[in-house]
DNA sequence: AATATCCGTATTTTT
DNA sequence: TACGGATATT
């Protein structure tokens, strides 16, 4: 719908469309109120994504011509300034199809859109592409990929997937049995990939990030050439890949050309996360008439370790010349005592230029400082506060307890259970990583990709009688590692197998399930649920002899299927859920509470872009905030401080920050062993901005002798108990 | 050749 | 705790 700015706005950025928004302000505000409260009912002459918006965002919106960069500090309205650029180019005709929004996760890229979507045309907005970089890669591969070679059924893996292929690799060579402590699979894989994301040479990877490593570089550099050429052999691809192979695609002149006029208009969130991979393919994207959008805030930069830099930001004026930068500032999230919180920390980074948050809000309680005796003492004032906030109506869904590392929080689970208090933890262990999650999706992809040599083996694995010298003979039979792939699965499901008798009887129920599911001609025979059925069986035959608790497993099969349900295609399916896993652990705990009262546990890395009423942050000591494996670190440093600036500023009312003085040493096993630590170096300097108090500090003595009271008398009690005998 | 059992060792954050 | 690796048992 034209608004009524239309003609003014041709001209670009102008103040004249502004001043002309602006008489409107009074009314906008009203009608801001009424989306406050719930009521939609809006004028319909109004465009809905005009309303509300502070001059600076407004001018963000409008911006027309060149590339443009949205330095937009936390709680200044970012999504919702982008989200009503996105409405305001589908207004003005840009042709959804054709506008690329990219995001850091595919929840922020979910709600992106829902909020597009609620400010204009529906269907228009539905047919944005919106995702991650690694989704959006994957799709574009699978379109165009054939123009430079690229078999479009490529299987993605994932994470855990490349560990188990390091460590194949790994084993093939001699590697462990000459040296000690040779690095695991988890630390190969994730070596190599900051080398490749870093575009760094190994050698200096090693040194800068993983010295404990640096004797067994050579070796190192052999494994990753092996586990390269294992991938493209079997046409696997892993998250690093979908970002080279997408690079690779726009960089060729065949595929790059296309690439080029595939967009009039690419808008990317969480710049200041993004690598020199991304920026490359950012770069050939939007070197024709593409315009180009970035939305990021220096001061949030917190995924270096991931080879993400912020010099992207820095850059961005020389990368895409004539590029016009907006800055907001006003925060519309925080109350001013805790904006003072991250102001003042923010004050200590080494490497920021200080940028002042000023609050559009008023009033507000001193955030808290709280030294806890132990994690127990811990535990429990969040228990207690949590609860508190409650009865006074702030919603356990607005409330959030950050940490900077998923154990941080496990004491804290134990009590919040212990309290029927129900949570959900976001990017702790992901469920790709159990075992009975893994074996349904291979037995999926091996139809999938019969080349796949990695679920092939944990299929054939599972099997009754069948260890890893009988997969090894399978495979040579088979031909697993040969080139004609699809031959592969004829000869399992036909051919005549050499396995011990015990194992007829998985192999022939493996066969009819796969026989019933296989591909003809492109064309799966049966639905993708049936599907599920049909290898559930298979389940149902090997789970009870591999893992303890089988029936519960196989009712996440259950959950899994209704997830799977959602989808046509199985090839979708599997990379769908490789790339976008459910993130909260316990989503296939039961079935979906999603309307649940529940308290959010949540790293800081996972809270980015999100905010509570009142948030909890947990662990504020020396050592684990800052992290001690960055403390040696000038940069690694920095970042940590960033960290606790986007912890602080998730805190809409109500910010607490806790540490325990007295913490087990050992993340696992049940001994006592216990450090004593320190207010973490960022907040010390900074007590003053708190309302200071402590947790059975003073009356430790007190609990020491209560402590000592219940055992002594349960002494007294087994000495009495032997006299009666 | 597969499976059971025991020992020793773990460095954060995630697409 | 949990997992890889080595050794013992079926």
């Amino acid at each position: 719908m034209p608004s009524l700015c239309e003609p003014l706005r041709r001209q670009g950025g102008s103040a004249r469309p502004c001043a002309c928004v602006m008489a409107r302000d009074s009314r906008a505000d009203k009608i801001e109120r009424m989306f406050v409260n719930g009521a939609v009912d809006v004028d319909s002459n109004e465009s809905k994504w005009a309303v509300g918006l502070n001059p600076e965002q407004r001018a963000a919106v409008y911006h027309d011509g060149s590339a443009l960069m949205i330095v937009a500090g936390a709680g200044t309205g970012k999504t919702k300034t982008l989200a009503a650029r996105v409405a305001r180019l589908i207004d003005d005709g840009v042709d959804p199809d054709r506008i690329l929004l990219l995001t850091f996760t595919r929840r922020a890229a979910q709600e992106m859109l829902d909020r597009v979507s609620a400010m204009t045309d529906r269907r228009a907005a539905a047919r944005i592409w919106g995702g991650t970089f690694h989704a959006i890669g994957n799709r574009l591969l699978r379109a165009h990929g054939e123009a430079v070679g690229m078999s479009p059924s490529f299987t993605v893996l994932d994470p855990g997937d490349s560990s188990d292929l390091f460590g194949l690799v790994r084993n093939e060579g001699n590697y462990t049995k000459s040296v000690r402590r040779f690095p695991r699979p988890e630390t190969l894989a994730s070596i190599y990939s900051r080398v490749v994301n870093s575009q760094t040479s190994l050698t200096e990877v090693v040194e800068a990030n993983f010295r404990w490593c640096i004797d067994h570089t050579d070796a190192i550099r052999e494994i990753s050439k092996a586990y390269t050429v294992k991938k493209r052999k079997q046409r696997v691809l892993d998250y690093d890949d979908l970002l080279l192979h997408w690079r690779g695609l726009a960089a060729s002149p065949s595929g790059g050309e296309a690439m080029r006029n595939r967009f009039d208009h690419v808008l990317i969130d969480e710049y200041q996360d993004t690598n020199s991979i991304q920026a490359d393919i950012v770069k050939a994207l939007c070197s024709g008439k593409t315009q180009l959008t970035v939305v990021g805030d220096d001061a949030q930069a917190i995924y270096g370790f991931r080879a993400a830099t912020v010099e992207n930001m820095w850059r961005f004026a020389t990368d895409f010349p004539g590029a016009r930068t907006v800055t907001l500032t006003r925060n519309y999230r925080s109350t001013m005592p805790i904006l003072d919180v991250a102001n003042r920390l923010l004050a200590q980074s080494k490497v920021l230029v200080h940028k002042e948050l000023a609050s559009e809000r008023s009033g507000g309680s001193l955030p808290r400082l709280v030294t806890c005796a132990d994690e127990a003492f811990q535990s429990n004032w969040v228990c207690d506060e949590v609860s508190r906030m409650r009865e006074e109506g702030i919603d356990l869904r607005d409330q959030a307890v950050l940490f900077r590392t998923g154990h941080h929080s496990a004491h804290l689970e134990l009590e919040l259970a212990r309290r029927d208090i129900p949570f959900v933890k976001f990017g702790g262990l992901k469920f790709l990583e159990a075992g009975h999650i893994k074996d349904m999706l291979c037995l999926l992809r091996v139809l999938d990709n019969p080349g796949d040599e990695l679920a092939w083996s944990r299929v054939l694995g599972s099997l009754d009688g069948v260890g890893p010298a009988t997969v090894q003979r399978l495979f040579l039979d088979l031909g697993v590692a040969g080139d004609d792939s699809d031959a592969v699965l004829t000869r399992f499901l036909e051919g005549d197998l050499q396995v011990s008798p015990r194992s007829h009887d998985d192999i022939e129920s493996l066969r009819s399930a796969w026989s019933d599911c296989r591909t003809v001609a492109g064309e799966p025979s049966i639905p993708l649920a049936e599907q599920f059925d049909r290898l559930s069986d298979v389940c149902r035959r090997t789970f009870p002899r591999r893992y303890e608790d089988a029936d519960a497993r196989l009712s996440d099969l259950d959950q899994l299927a209704v997830l799977a349900s959602g989808y046509q295609s199985r090839s979708r399916f599997l990379t769908e859920v490789v790339l976008d896993p459910p993130e909260r652990t316990g989503d296939l705990a039961g079935p979906p509470h999603l309307d649940d009262e529940y308290l959010t546990l949540s790293t800081v890395h996972s809270a980015k872009g999100s905010e509570w009423s009142a948030v909890y942050l947990l662990h504020a000591a020396d050592g684990n905030l800052p992290s001690d494996m960055a403390i040696d670190d000038a940069k690694g440093l920095d970042e940590e401080l960033r960290l606790a600036y986007v912890a602080v500023t998730r805190a809409k009312a109500q910010l607490n920050v806790t540490f325990p003085l007295r913490y087990h040493v050992r993340r696992y096993g049940s001994d006592d062993r216990h450090n004593y630590s320190q207010l973490s170096r960022f907040f010390e300097p900074i007590r003053d901005s708190f309302d200071v108090s402590s947790a059975g500090v003073a009356a430790a003595d007190d609990q020491v002798l209560a402590t000592d009271r219940i055992d002594l008398t349960d002494e007294v009690d087994a000495m009495l108990e032997g006299l009666w005998d």
